[in-house]
DNA sequence: CCGGTGTCACGAACATTGTTCCACTGGCGA
DNA sequence: TCGCCAGTGGAACAATGTTCGTGACACCGG
């Protein structure tokens, strides 16, 4: 995908730069490497692409259909297995695991993932297809594996939209390691008599090095789903 | 935290207008209710108060931390049950719920959540100290306890969020119940060979009537919490 | 070889945003 | 009575998303 990708025949001769989709989704992700989604810019893409803010605009209908090729782009990069019965759960895990370390390379665009309403990208849909599916081989029942993949794919971009605001913040200050040390210590330091559990537990609250809450969570989900066959189907309660 | 103590007694008479944390705040709610989160403005908050923009920075430092104060009054409307061993988990559900109905009452205010790293607002840290406690009584180790009810909390906005944007989505065309039918029916159109799963089960995809979805996923949760104590410790896997 | 025709690039402009500056005021302590 | 100063708000600034209209360049029927 050098300089002249242009799918079909558009523009062959290619005198001078050519703008394309990709080389707009390109520059954008570049640009969300260095300052993070919230600080990306039609003039900042446009900038990169050595041309006005304008010129974008013939190839993107709004800065949100931007967003959605780019998570669409995002998507496209995740190796999809094929289910496998027997492995399902770390298929599962793997995929959600890609789909996190491609969003944390890219700080705050899990925010596209959310605001976004459904899938209008063709590799975005693969992606959820692969997890219904891999959900449906574990055995589940078709609905509670739809919602199942949906809360996962809600959990993910609201775990990486957490974690890319919080290493910004703890870039904004000086210090690098501060955020988490930072904030147990003002958890430590509320009433006890109004906060006694977050007092006590403020280190388990910040914990979580590496991945591990993310992982937990997620695992949390599925064997949810598994212990809900053993029961039957008791039409997991709810009165309220 | 000067300036935005604000409770007590200052500008008791009230000759003119007398501008307070409390009256921006109830006026950026209203403001929230009519136009929603996104369309939440300074100006549009000022004009409601009957002055312009600088008014407002006197009492708020800027628009995030406005932000901040909001969910805080969100929370600070939610009722807190004093955790019963006995029925945690229907205590724990409710409060979700409510908070998920504060949420949705004002369209898009989620978004404040997720991108607030640490709930500055001490009505916000009230709230999540009774959730753990919940979790707590319910007889799961701290540590789990802590990320099960980070991760609830993470549902909850992503859930709000999605609601929220689809809701706004389908009324920006005309019609109102479009939304779901019209997803449905293009998932149903997609490649059936490419998408054979989210083509055969694009209703359940989309179904989930009231809240049904809602309720499902933190039971799943709350199930996966319970499961794992019976299995006892064996390090939740994850080998990725 | 040429004039027409479309598509694409892009400088300039517009409306709106968050935020800051600074002159003004009105009430309270000295 | 005077001075002070917190609170007020009009005006301005820089930055944003988006659109208008002009230009250039490639293609194509003559």
């Amino acid at each position: 995908m050098a300089l002249i990708s242009a799918d079909p025949g558009q523009a062959p001769g290619g005198a001078k730069a050519a703008i394309t989709v990709d080389r707009i989704l390109d520059a954008a992700l570049e640009a969300i490497e260095e300052s993070g989604f919230e600080d990306l810019t039609m003039r900042k893409v446009a900038a990169r692409l050595g041309t006005g803010p304008a010129s974008l605009y013939a190839h993107v209908r709004n800065r949100s259909e931007l967003s959605d090729l780019l998570i669409g782009r995002l998507c496209s990069r995740v190796a999809l297995p094929t289910p496998d019965p027997a492995c399902w759960r770390d298929q599962f895990l793997d995929v959600c695991a890609q789909l996190r370390d491609q969003m944390l390379h890219y700080p705050g665009i899990a925010q596209a993932t959310l605001t976004m309403v459904v899938p209008a990208d063709l590799a975005t849909l693969r992606v959820a297809e692969v997890m219904l599916a891999l959900l449906l081989a574990s055995g589940a029942p078709a609905q509670q594996a739809a919602w199942t993949s949906d809360a996962a794919f809600l959990y993910i971009a609201g775990y990486c939209l957490e974690a890319s605001a919080a290493r910004r913040q703890s870039e904004d200050t000086d210090g690098q390691a501060i955020d988490r040390e930072e904030i147990r210590e003002r958890l430590r330091m509320l009433p006890p008599d109004q906060f006694p559990h977050t007092v006590a537990h403020a280190g388990d609250l910040t914990s979580g090095t590496g991945h591990d809450r993310f992982t937990f969570t997620l695992t949390l989900l599925l064997q949810g789903l598994a212990s809900r066959e053993i029961d039957g189907a008791h039409g997991w309660g709810a009165q309220a």
